[in-house]
DNA sequence: CTATCCCCGGATTGAGCCAA
DNA sequence: TTGGCTCAATCCGGGGATAG
Protein backbone atom coordinates (compact mmCIF):
# COMPACT_ATOMS: atom_id res chain seq x y z
CA UNK A 1 0.00 0.00 0.00
CA UNK A 2 1.12 3.75 -1.12
CA UNK A 3 0.41 5.33 2.32
CA UNK A 4 1.69 8.55 0.69
CA UNK A 5 -1.14 8.01 -1.66
CA UNK A 6 -3.62 6.53 1.03
CA UNK A 7 -3.21 10.10 3.17
CA UNK A 8 -3.38 12.52 0.50
CA UNK A 9 -6.74 10.76 -0.85
CA UNK A 10 -8.31 10.56 2.85
CA UNK A 11 -7.31 14.43 2.86
CA UNK A 12 -9.43 14.93 -0.40
CA UNK A 13 -12.33 12.86 0.52
CA UNK A 14 -15.44 14.91 2.07
CA UNK A 15 -18.35 12.67 3.60
CA UNK A 16 -20.04 16.09 3.92
CA UNK A 17 -20.65 15.87 -0.31
CA UNK A 18 -22.59 12.53 0.22
CA UNK A 19 -26.13 12.13 1.12
CA UNK A 20 -26.37 10.53 4.58
CA UNK A 21 -28.63 8.79 6.52
CA UNK A 22 -29.39 9.40 10.38
CA UNK A 23 -29.11 6.50 12.30
CA UNK A 24 -31.12 5.06 15.23
CA UNK A 25 -31.75 2.21 17.38
CA UNK A 26 -35.02 0.84 18.80
CA UNK A 27 -35.48 -1.64 21.08
CA UNK A 28 -38.12 -4.01 21.20
CA UNK A 29 -38.13 -5.49 25.00
CA UNK A 30 -40.65 -8.36 25.99
CA UNK A 31 -41.40 -9.29 29.31
CA UNK A 32 -43.67 -12.27 30.78
CA UNK A 33 -46.23 -10.68 33.17
CA UNK A 34 -48.31 -12.77 35.39
CA UNK A 35 -51.81 -12.22 35.85
CA UNK A 36 -52.75 -13.29 39.94
CA UNK A 37 -56.02 -15.21 39.57
CA UNK A 38 -59.31 -14.65 42.33
CA UNK A 39 -58.38 -18.61 43.15
CA UNK A 40 -54.80 -19.39 45.23
CA UNK A 41 -54.83 -22.60 44.17
CA UNK A 42 -55.11 -21.99 39.86
CA UNK A 43 -51.59 -21.07 38.53
CA UNK A 44 -51.29 -17.13 37.70
CA UNK A 45 -51.63 -16.73 34.01
CA UNK A 46 -48.61 -15.54 31.88
CA UNK A 47 -48.64 -12.66 29.58
CA UNK A 48 -46.73 -11.81 26.62
CA UNK A 49 -45.61 -7.68 27.45
CA UNK A 50 -43.33 -5.00 25.33
CA UNK A 51 -42.89 -2.04 26.12
CA UNK A 52 -44.11 1.08 25.12
CA UNK A 53 -42.89 4.35 25.80
CA UNK A 54 -45.31 7.51 25.32
CA UNK A 55 -43.54 10.21 23.10
CA UNK A 56 -43.41 13.84 24.69
CA UNK A 57 -42.22 15.62 21.20
CA UNK A 58 -43.51 15.79 17.80
CA UNK A 59 -43.53 14.00 15.60
CA UNK A 60 -46.11 11.49 16.69
CA UNK A 61 -46.83 13.30 19.97
CA UNK A 62 -48.97 11.70 22.47
CA UNK A 63 -48.38 8.36 20.39
CA UNK A 64 -46.95 5.54 21.79
CA UNK A 65 -43.72 3.74 20.62
CA UNK A 66 -40.99 1.74 20.96
CA UNK A 67 -38.32 2.84 23.13
CA UNK A 68 -35.38 4.00 21.11
CA UNK A 69 -33.67 7.66 19.42
CA UNK A 70 -30.62 8.68 17.27
CA UNK A 71 -27.34 7.25 17.78
CA UNK A 72 -24.49 10.24 18.96
CA UNK A 73 -21.57 10.40 16.86
CA UNK A 74 -19.47 8.78 19.68
CA UNK A 75 -21.15 5.64 20.72
CA UNK A 76 -22.11 2.48 19.05
CA UNK A 77 -25.87 1.56 18.10
CA UNK A 78 -25.71 -0.56 21.13
CA UNK A 79 -24.60 1.77 23.10
CA UNK A 80 -27.39 4.02 21.78
CA UNK A 81 -29.92 1.28 22.65
CA UNK A 82 -28.84 0.64 26.28
CA UNK A 83 -28.78 4.68 26.91
CA UNK A 84 -32.29 5.55 25.20
CA UNK A 85 -33.31 2.28 26.79
CA UNK A 86 -32.36 4.04 30.59
CA UNK A 87 -33.41 7.99 29.53
CA UNK A 88 -36.66 6.58 28.16
CA UNK A 89 -37.95 4.00 30.63
CA UNK A 90 -35.43 3.80 33.86
CA UNK A 91 -33.64 0.38 32.18
CA UNK A 92 -30.60 -0.62 32.84
CA UNK A 93 -28.50 -3.89 33.03
CA UNK A 94 -30.38 -5.59 30.39
CA UNK A 95 -28.53 -7.81 27.92
CA UNK A 96 -29.51 -6.71 23.72
CA UNK A 97 -29.26 -8.88 20.32
CA UNK A 98 -29.72 -7.06 17.19
CA UNK A 99 -32.86 -7.75 15.11
CA UNK A 100 -32.69 -6.38 12.41
CA UNK A 101 -32.15 -3.08 10.48
CA UNK A 102 -35.58 -1.24 9.05
CA UNK A 103 -35.04 0.97 6.27
CA UNK A 104 -38.18 2.08 4.42
CA UNK A 105 -37.53 4.92 2.46
CA UNK A 106 -40.76 6.90 4.71
CA UNK A 107 -40.51 4.90 7.93
CA UNK A 108 -39.94 8.38 9.56
CA UNK A 109 -41.86 11.68 8.44
CA UNK A 110 -38.65 13.73 9.72
CA UNK A 111 -36.72 12.13 6.61
CA UNK A 112 -33.61 9.70 5.54
CA UNK A 113 -33.99 7.91 9.37
CA UNK A 114 -32.21 3.96 9.44
CA UNK A 115 -33.25 2.45 12.43
CA UNK A 116 -31.61 -0.82 13.82
CA UNK A 117 -34.23 -2.97 15.82
CA UNK A 118 -32.74 -4.58 18.78
CA UNK A 119 -34.61 -7.25 21.25
CA UNK A 120 -34.56 -7.47 24.82
CA UNK A 121 -35.58 -10.46 26.81
CA UNK A 122 -35.75 -10.85 30.86
CA UNK A 123 -37.93 -11.15 33.53
CA UNK A 124 -40.74 -8.55 34.37
CA UNK A 125 -38.13 -7.36 37.70
CA UNK A 126 -35.09 -7.31 36.13
CA UNK A 127 -36.47 -3.87 33.88
CA UNK A 128 -37.52 -1.58 36.57
CA UNK A 129 -39.66 0.39 34.20
CA UNK A 130 -39.80 4.27 35.23
CA UNK A 131 -40.92 7.18 33.12
CA UNK A 132 -37.75 8.21 32.28
CA UNK A 133 -36.65 11.96 31.60
CA UNK A 134 -37.21 11.80 27.30
CA UNK A 135 -41.02 10.29 27.67
CA UNK A 136 -44.45 10.81 28.67
CA UNK A 137 -45.16 7.33 30.50
CA UNK A 138 -43.03 3.93 30.05
CA UNK A 139 -45.86 0.94 30.42
CA UNK A 140 -45.84 -2.92 29.59
CA UNK A 141 -48.91 -3.55 26.75
CA UNK A 142 -49.92 -7.25 26.88
CA UNK A 143 -49.41 -8.49 23.24
CA UNK A 144 -51.86 -10.32 20.84
CA UNK A 145 -50.46 -11.00 17.48
CA UNK A 146 -52.93 -13.82 15.90
CA UNK A 147 -53.27 -14.47 12.37
CA UNK A 148 -56.50 -13.34 10.52
CA UNK A 149 -56.21 -13.69 6.86
CA UNK A 150 -54.15 -16.31 4.82
CA UNK A 151 -54.33 -16.08 0.87
CA UNK A 152 -52.01 -16.89 -2.06
CA UNK A 153 -51.95 -15.40 -5.52
CA UNK A 154 -50.60 -15.94 -8.82
CA UNK A 155 -48.07 -13.32 -9.90
CA UNK A 156 -45.75 -13.12 -12.98
CA UNK A 157 -43.23 -15.71 -12.21
CA UNK A 158 -44.55 -17.50 -9.26
CA UNK A 159 -46.77 -16.83 -6.42
CA UNK A 160 -47.14 -14.64 -3.57
CA UNK A 161 -48.26 -15.45 0.04
CA UNK A 162 -50.23 -13.26 2.11
CA UNK A 163 -50.67 -13.59 5.54
CA UNK A 164 -52.11 -10.81 7.24
CA UNK A 165 -51.60 -10.03 11.19
CA UNK A 166 -54.03 -8.32 13.55
CA UNK A 167 -51.11 -6.77 16.11
CA UNK A 168 -53.27 -5.46 19.66
CA UNK A 169 -51.54 -3.88 22.24
CA UNK A 170 -53.21 -3.33 25.31
CA UNK A 171 -52.38 -1.64 28.59
CA UNK A 172 -55.41 -0.69 31.12
CA UNK A 173 -57.95 1.54 29.14
CA UNK A 174 -55.14 1.49 25.80
CA UNK A 175 -55.47 -0.30 22.99
CA UNK A 176 -53.20 0.25 20.20
CA UNK A 177 -53.90 -1.52 16.74
CA UNK A 178 -52.54 -2.47 13.94
CA UNK A 179 -52.79 -4.79 11.03
CA UNK A 180 -49.50 -6.40 9.62
CA UNK A 181 -49.37 -8.21 5.72
CA UNK A 182 -46.46 -10.42 5.82
CA UNK A 183 -45.85 -11.01 2.23
CA UNK A 184 -43.68 -13.59 0.75
CA UNK A 185 -42.56 -13.67 -3.15
CA UNK A 186 -41.48 -17.18 -4.26
CA UNK A 187 -39.93 -17.16 -7.86
CA UNK A 188 -38.15 -19.65 -9.62
CA UNK A 189 -34.63 -18.56 -8.00
CA UNK A 190 -35.13 -16.69 -4.53
CA UNK A 191 -38.02 -16.01 -2.33
CA UNK A 192 -38.36 -12.34 -0.78
CA UNK A 193 -40.67 -11.01 2.44
CA UNK A 194 -42.07 -7.66 2.80
CA UNK A 195 -44.13 -6.74 5.91
CA UNK A 196 -47.01 -3.59 5.14
CA UNK A 197 -48.68 -1.90 7.91
CA UNK A 198 -52.16 -1.56 6.48
CA UNK A 199 -54.18 0.02 9.64
CA UNK A 200 -52.45 1.78 11.99
CA UNK A 201 -53.84 3.16 16.13
CA UNK A 202 -51.85 5.08 17.90
CA UNK A 203 -48.40 3.48 17.30
CA UNK A 204 -45.58 5.80 15.77
CA UNK A 205 -43.43 5.43 12.85
CA UNK A 206 -42.92 1.85 11.73
CA UNK A 207 -42.95 0.60 15.18
CA UNK A 208 -45.48 -2.17 14.43
CA UNK A 209 -43.74 -3.42 11.65
CA UNK A 210 -40.33 -3.59 14.15
CA UNK A 211 -43.12 -5.69 16.74
CA UNK A 212 -44.54 -7.80 13.69
CA UNK A 213 -40.86 -8.96 12.42
CA UNK A 214 -39.77 -9.72 16.19
CA UNK A 215 -42.84 -11.67 17.51
CA UNK A 216 -42.09 -13.42 14.00
CA UNK A 217 -38.92 -14.03 15.14
CA UNK A 218 -39.65 -14.98 18.61
CA UNK A 219 -42.34 -17.79 16.95
CA UNK A 220 -39.77 -19.29 14.47
CA UNK A 221 -36.61 -19.59 16.85
CA UNK A 222 -38.12 -20.50 19.97
CA UNK A 223 -37.53 -24.57 19.70
CA UNK A 224 -34.55 -25.36 20.38
CA UNK A 225 -33.36 -21.74 21.26
CA UNK A 226 -32.70 -20.52 24.93
CA UNK A 227 -35.46 -17.37 23.82
CA UNK A 228 -37.83 -18.62 26.14
CA UNK A 229 -35.51 -19.09 29.38
CA UNK A 230 -34.41 -15.50 28.93
CA UNK A 231 -38.20 -14.67 30.39
CA UNK A 232 -37.82 -16.74 33.01
CA UNK A 233 -35.84 -16.89 36.60
CA UNK A 234 -32.81 -19.63 36.96
CA UNK A 235 -35.40 -22.28 38.19
CA UNK A 236 -38.26 -22.67 37.22
CA UNK A 237 -41.06 -25.58 36.65
CA UNK A 238 -41.86 -26.93 33.23
CA UNK A 239 -45.45 -25.67 33.49
CA UNK A 240 -44.08 -22.16 33.66
CA UNK A 241 -41.77 -22.86 30.86
CA UNK A 242 -44.66 -24.40 28.78
CA UNK A 243 -46.89 -21.41 29.83
CA UNK A 244 -43.85 -18.74 28.37
CA UNK A 245 -44.00 -20.93 25.16
CA UNK A 246 -47.87 -20.90 25.02
CA UNK A 247 -47.60 -17.01 25.90
CA UNK A 248 -45.36 -16.36 22.69
CA UNK A 249 -47.18 -19.03 20.48
CA UNK A 250 -50.80 -18.26 21.35
CA UNK A 251 -51.18 -21.31 20.71
CA UNK A 252 -52.17 -24.56 23.95
CA UNK A 253 -49.33 -27.10 23.90
CA UNK A 254 -50.17 -30.66 25.14
CA UNK A 255 -47.71 -31.24 28.84
CA UNK A 256 -47.10 -34.78 27.67
CA UNK A 257 -45.59 -34.27 24.38
CA UNK A 258 -44.12 -30.60 25.67
CA UNK A 259 -42.34 -32.47 28.27
CA UNK A 260 -40.82 -34.90 25.80
CA UNK A 261 -39.69 -32.20 23.29
CA UNK A 262 -37.79 -30.08 25.47
CA UNK A 263 -36.60 -32.64 28.54
CA UNK A 264 -33.00 -32.05 25.80
CA UNK A 265 -32.76 -28.54 27.52
CA UNK A 266 -33.42 -28.41 30.71
CA UNK A 267 -31.47 -30.32 33.76
CA UNK A 268 -33.99 -31.34 36.95
CA UNK A 269 -32.80 -29.83 40.57
CA UNK A 270 -33.47 -31.39 43.81
CA UNK A 271 -35.97 -28.46 44.35
CA UNK A 272 -39.47 -28.28 44.61
CA UNK A 273 -41.77 -25.00 44.81
CA UNK A 274 -43.33 -24.77 48.28
CA UNK A 275 -47.13 -22.79 49.20
CA UNK A 276 -48.57 -23.61 46.35
CA UNK A 277 -52.36 -24.94 46.76
CA UNK A 278 -51.53 -27.99 44.94
CA UNK A 279 -48.53 -30.73 44.05
CA UNK A 280 -45.50 -29.29 44.13
CA UNK A 281 -43.74 -29.19 41.08
CA UNK A 282 -39.66 -29.71 40.44
CA UNK A 283 -37.87 -27.19 39.60
CA UNK A 284 -35.68 -27.25 36.44
CA UNK A 285 -32.60 -25.26 35.04
CA UNK A 286 -31.86 -24.69 31.08
CA UNK A 287 -29.51 -27.19 30.11
CA UNK A 288 -26.75 -24.33 28.17
CA UNK A 289 -24.66 -26.91 26.70
CA UNK A 290 -28.28 -27.74 24.54
CA UNK A 291 -28.72 -24.82 23.27
CA UNK A 292 -27.67 -23.95 19.34
C1' DC B 1 -59.94 -28.47 69.29
C1' DT B 2 -57.84 -32.29 66.55
C1' DA B 3 -57.43 -35.99 63.37
C1' DT B 4 -59.15 -37.48 58.99
C1' DC B 5 -61.38 -37.73 54.65
C1' DC B 6 -62.52 -35.90 50.37
C1' DC B 7 -62.29 -32.71 46.73
C1' DC B 8 -59.98 -29.27 43.82
C1' DG B 9 -56.48 -28.13 40.72
C1' DG B 10 -52.23 -29.64 39.19
C1' DA B 11 -47.92 -32.59 38.02
C1' DT B 12 -46.11 -36.51 35.88
C1' DT B 13 -45.89 -40.57 33.21
C1' DG B 14 -47.00 -44.74 30.53
C1' DA B 15 -49.85 -47.13 27.04
C1' DG B 16 -51.46 -46.96 22.77
C1' DC B 17 -53.51 -44.96 18.39
C1' DC B 18 -52.73 -42.68 13.99
C1' DA B 19 -50.55 -40.40 10.05
C1' DA B 20 -46.50 -39.03 7.45
C1' DT C 1 -39.84 -45.08 12.55
C1' DT C 2 -41.04 -40.77 14.25
C1' DG C 3 -43.80 -37.35 16.00
C1' DG C 4 -48.34 -35.71 17.38
C1' DC C 5 -51.99 -36.84 20.30
C1' DT C 6 -55.49 -38.89 23.59
C1' DC C 7 -56.58 -41.19 27.69
C1' DA C 8 -56.12 -42.83 32.10
C1' DA C 9 -53.79 -43.63 36.24
C1' DT C 10 -51.39 -41.98 40.08
C1' DC C 11 -49.21 -38.68 42.99
C1' DC C 12 -49.58 -34.47 45.77
C1' DG C 13 -50.67 -30.13 49.06
C1' DG C 14 -54.12 -27.29 51.06
C1' DG C 15 -58.78 -26.15 52.49
C1' DG C 16 -63.32 -27.33 54.04
C1' DA C 17 -66.20 -30.53 56.30
C1' DT C 18 -66.92 -33.89 59.70
C1' DA C 19 -66.44 -37.19 63.46
C1' DG C 20 -64.74 -37.75 67.97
Amino acid sequence: MNQKKENEFLTNYHLENYDRPSVAADIVAFTIKNKETDDYRKLSKKELSVLMIKRNEYPFKDYWALPGGFARKDETLEDTAIRELNEEAGVSDIALMQLQTFSDIRRDPRGWIISCAYLALAEEEQFHITAGSDAAAAEWFQIKYDLIQEKSEEIMQGKCKVKRFELQLMHSDIKLEANIDIKTYFTAKKQRTEYEITNIQGIAFDHAKIIGFAMEYLRENLNGSKLAFELLPKYFTLTDLQQVYEAILDEELLPANFRRKISDFVIETDEITKGAGHRPSKLFKRNIEQFN
